[in-house]
DNA sequence: AACATTTTGTTACACTATTCACAAACACCG
DNA sequence: CGGTGTTTGTGAATAGTGTAACAAAATGTT
């Protein structure tokens, strides 16, 4: 099955069965059902079946899936079986707490370098990086193989660094800078946005 | 007319609505069309339009929207126009960076506490904060109007958290926790999860 | 003052996504 | 080994979202 006609809205709640079934592995079940599945996150059983058929047929009737083989067919459906590296362009405070941040490591996304486009910053020692110019961006794309970057500037600049990461050859771009960028057809951007969150929620809260 | 008409896909856009707005006016933009919007934020300006008539009409044909009056009025609708009190649980590296956060008040988004679950953390110094027990939750949502809580605990706790939360009075939670939360009907949670993201991402980056 | 141009608000349509419902397949039990 | 109970995978039905198209209203132009 090619990508192209896997809806995205699928692709979003892959990762949502993987944690799901992370859990489940840890309280040690080793077969489980669609219903199990959504109990955990509070979807309907006929979804999850709907989303795995995009990819193929992982369980047994009357019985449910394996959940060591369902896992793995996940994973490597989302190509979490390789080790992804990504760069952080930023390293003000939240790119500090980025890097700092020690979630993203035991899922194989690990951070190998640090930019940032002022003078004043690159040089300096931000946890086990130094900083690094701009202008060494496709040498790190190029000789570590990085495939993601992690965009963490002033809203300003956000823009202009996005495109200096894709001139440079990243692929998938994590942005938590409140804009919404533009890329070219066959980048991938997520934003992560805590205020676009909170003004939404305050739609449902106001008397 | 009443929210739940509205769908939440639309309530999820008007933020950017503001943000593009916000950013026109900065540029001495005064009357605006949903072309320009739509321009800003890279979507057609049918949806723009349509989005509004959920709320009324806006507009002037032939000429567009008065910027400052849409923006007065989007700001309505989403409750913007009062400020909003949070209160943070979880004081650990990923609290303090959230606490340390300069985005959030410039919107309207003021934390007005710290917890934390641990004995270790209670009586602490974080930013300008003394971190405080669980035990005082109910005494702070009541007396300092917090309607918001952060969740920013390791993710075995955080449906405890939540629960607590809830059981106090809390109606909007922002959870920075890696898990699918369940809260009672008429609570709007809001999920912060960027290795989610990543793990979406690199379906389309594998090769 | 007629005509061309712009842009809204809305209706109709096309597309996407979710839920339902059920046959087929398997497990378990007495 | 037949009967009862589960659970998958899927095609059909329903619900929800986005796009296109256009009349109506305003502006600008000659």
């Amino acid at each position: 099955m090619q990508s192209g006609e896997v809806p995205e809205v699928v692709v979003l709640r892959l990762p949502l069965y993987i944690r799901a079934l992370l859990q489940l592995q840890r309280e040690g079940v080793e077969v489980v059902s669609s219903h199990q599945i959504g109990e955990r996150l509070h979807m309907t059983p006929a979804q999850i079946r709907k989303d795995l058929s995009y990819f193929g047929k992982f369980g047994k009737q009357g019985r449910g899936y394996c959940l060591r083989v369902l896992l793995d067919e996940l994973r490597d459906i989302l190509g979490l079986t390789e080790d992804w590296r990504a760069c952080l362009v930023g390293v003000g405070r939240l790119g500090r707490a980025i890097i700092n941040y020690t979630g993203f490591a035991p899922e194989g996304f690990t951070i190998v370098a640090a930019f940032d486009s002022s003078e004043e910053q690159v040089g300096e020692s931000v946890g086990e990086f130094t900083v690094r110019p701009m202008a060494e961006l496709s040498d790190v794309v190029n000789n570590l193989g990085v495939s993601i970057g992690i965009v963490a500037v002033p809203s300003e600049q956000a823009q202009t660094v996005i495109d200096q990461l894709v001139d440079n050859g990243i692929k998938g771009i994590l942005n938590y800078a409140p804009i919404a960028p533009y890329v070219p057809e066959g980048i991938v951007v997520r934003n992560i946005d805590p205020v676009l969150s909170l003004q939404s929620m305050t739609f449902y809260l106001k008397a």
